[in-house]
Order: structure tokens, then C-alpha cells, then sequence
DNA sequence: CTGTGTGAACATCTTCACAGCT
DNA sequence: AGCTGTGAAGATGTTCACACAG
């Protein structure tokens, strides 16, 4: 398939036809009119706007399971991302290979960060040990940090902190779920009707990254 | 502490205090003027709308690293889930207790869906098995699932999915990082305006639960 | 004729600002 | 006096609909 229109993406997507048309508007005009977009072109124009045309070294710190699972991703390798190193607190994990590449101990965290040139660091680790992992991270000159410790870290300005709690995902479900199960029932008569925000939530979808209004889930 | 004010909480969350309040407004009426709001009570009322204070049975299929890792992680309990069974396809895995819990085989995911009244599932399979088991999952009574395998599942209408990628975030990391390093350049006159794109995605901001801070200086 | 690119209309979300309750 | 709850204003995001390029 040489070439694809924005009602043929959108439809894939699920998304209306005009906004995929201005969205990639802004990206500049990367189409052909009266035939689309050329598909080879467009993936270009695209990843190199979202960075996956540039290699990302990153440090997994923390390898327990989560930080294993991490590890053994395939998806970081085709989106640009390469696992430069990974570091444990543990002296008994030192030097066991963990999808392929051996652990480091956090003693080296500093050398390994500057040896690899990293600007992006995960944090797996427990609660406890996150922010002075983060600390240690930051002052060997990493900018951005995806955290996956259930804590609030402080950074200081200029760097980015992205926080993902696998837990939320979980919560948003059993919040439809909980309407679902309200909607029966009220057709029952048996339940009074639900808040003006439940109905007004359950509207919404799953958006493009995930995120949801900041006291509601969507 | 009491009782709090919405300013003192939208401080906290990294918001504006009107969006806060007027947020707080869809579930009803919960403050008191003049005083602001009860600390105990806005906590239940809010895990009711939630569905925080129902016990949701939660089964994880697919115990490699990340199922593992899902399965040890606290934040769920705290959360009103319960990981009511976990289940692998292979046999070597049966019986053996993870985060306590004794693996199940797949075989009997029907049984173990039914007996514990599970409608929510977490599929942490490798893709290839994911659609496979998302479909035994809806034939057994299912209706929303988490997906952290990399496929887009189809489901019947009125089963909910939602999919956790991963490298996503980093992607998102990835994104400023390169325009991070853009201005730098950019001021040094050494390359050429990135696309308008860019400089408003770069805006965004990370949603709810987002340690980054919520207001960015213009 | 087809399908992009985009102003303009429409819809939704956020913030302001203040009436009114405690 | 202090702080909520909320209309109205302002900002942002989405969709329509069509001029125009190929």
C-alpha cells in the first residue's frame, strides 16, 4: 500500500477524518491532494518529529520483577529506545544477566550514566529507595526520569518526571464497570440515579496517551 | 487535619483551585463554606464515586516478569482489588505460589472466572497468546480487560479494553527530550525552527496523577 | 473528480469573579 | 470574614465544509 488517505488512517484509528488532517497540518503539508499520503514519506516525517529516528540510551535502576519486565520489553528497541544499562542495589544480582545485558551495581550508577551518555533513566525500584536513586540520577546529568515507584518524586527545574501507576488503568476499568453494573440495576428501579459526574465521566474514551481529567477518571 | 480547602488541594494536586472546586461540584455538594471541605467525608464520598470501596476479584493471566510484578504490586489492595487467581499456560508454572498466590492453569479459566465472580482481567501474555485469551476471558463472563501485551484486541460490544504500552511514556520522555536539546542548539543558530507541531505538543502536560508540575509558565 | 489543507462554526474545557452560605 | 458553588467569559479543541492542487 504505496500511499493511504487521512479517512482510510482515521477510520484505523477511530478517530474523525478533519482532525487527522489538521493534526498532520501541523507536522507540515506531507500530502498529495486528490491522492493522500505517501506511506513511506508520512512514517518518516513522523518519527523523526517524535524522536524515533534517534537512538535513546536509557538505564533500567531496579530490577525486580517490574524492572525485568522492562528489560525484556521488545518494544523500546523498535521505538528507538536502547537499554544501556541496567543497575540494582542487590550485590547478588551484580553481573547475572537480565535479557541478555549484566546488572550493574548502584555504586556505578554515576560512571554508568556518563560512560553511556544517558539522559533518560526508569526508576523500578521500591518506595523507599526512589528518590534518592532519582537524586543520584539527576546529578549524573540525567534530565528525564519515568518512575513506576508509587511515590512523588521532587526534581529540581528543568527536569521532566513522568509517573505511571499501573494501578489507575485498573481503576478507570472497574469505574465503567461499577456504571455498568449501576446501569442494570437502575433499570431495575432498584438504585437511586447515580452523580451528574459518573454520568458525565462514562462518556469518556480512552485518549490518545491515556490521560484523564485530574479529578475524575475517564 | 480535618477539614481542607480547595486551595490548599489544588496546591497539593498542581491546579487550579476553580477547576478543583467546580470538579468536586459534579459529585454533589460536599464542602462547607466558609470552612471547606471535611477531610473523612470527601474521602468516602470520592472512593464511592470511584468504586474505590467495592472489592473488585481481579485475575492476571500470563505470569512471566510483568505478571509478576503485577501480581506483588501494593497499590492494588489500597485500591479495593483483589487478586482473586493468577494463570499461565504453562504447566511447570501450576501450583507454585506467586506474591503468594498459587498459579492456576489456563485450562481452567473458565471455572476460576465463574467460581470467583471475576469481571475484570489483566492480560500480561506475550502478544501472540493475548487475543486467544482475551476471548476465553469474554466467553467466561469478562467485561473489562487490561491489555499490557502489544496487540489491539477485538472484543464484542459492551466488553471494555484498555491498553497499557509501556514504551509510551518514554516516548513522551523521548519527545521533550529532543526539544530539550532543540532550544540549546537553536539558540547556538544551529539548526533550522522545529515544525509548530512540536512547540504546542510541547506544551502538554502530564494529567492527573502527573508529579511534573500541572501549571507551566508560559 | 478526488482528497488535502484550512478558515470558520461549533463544542468542550478552564478560569475568573462574585453571590451567598456558615 | 472566609470559602464554597457556579454563571459567564475566555481559551482550547474538534468538526464542518469547501477552495483548490494534482
Amino acid at each position: 500500500m504505496p500511499t493511504v488517505s487521512s479517512e482510510e488512517l482515521a477510520a484505523a484509528a477511530g478517530v474523525n477524518s478533519a482532525k487527522l488532517r489538521k493534526d498532520f497540518s501541523y507536522l507540515g503539508s506531507y500530502g498529495t491532494r486528490g491522492v493522500g499520503y505517501d506511506v513511506e514519506y508520512l512514517v518518516y516525517q513522523i518519527s523523526r518529529e517524535l524522536g524515533l529516528t534517534q537512538d535513546w540510551p536509557v538505564v533500567i535502576v531496579g530490577i525486580g520483577n517490574l524492572g525485568a519486565a522492562l528489560a525484556n520489553y521488545g518494544g523500546f528497541a523498535s521505538r528507538g529506545f536502547r537499554v544501556a544499562a541496567l543497575i540494582d542495589a542487590d550485590p547478588a544480582m551484580a553481573g547475572k544477566p537480565v535479557a541478555g545485558i549484566p546488572v550493574q551495581h548502584t555504586d556505578d550508577l554515576e560512571r554508568i550514566i556518563q560512560d553511556n551518555g544517558v539522559s533518560i533513566g526508569v526508576i523500578a525500584t521500591p518506595a523507599g529507595a526512589a528518590q534518592p536513586v532519582c537524586d543520584r540520577l539527576v546529578a549524573a546529568g540525567v534530565t528525564s526520569i519515568l518512575n513506576f515507584a508509587p511515590t512523588v518524586l521532587n526534581v529540581p527545574e528543568g527536569v521532566d518526571v513522568r509517573k505511571v501507576d499501573l494501578s489507575i488503568e485498573l481503576q478507570i476499568l472497574a469505574f465503567h464497570e461499577q456504571r455498568k453494573a449501576g446501569e442494570e440495576a437502575a433499570a431495575d428501579g432498584a438504585l437511586p440515579p447515580a452523580g451528574a459526574a459518573a454520568r458525565k465521566a462514562a462518556q469518556a474514551d480512552q485518549g490518545p496517551d491515556g490521560a484523564a481529567p485530574a479529578v475524575m477518571p475517564a
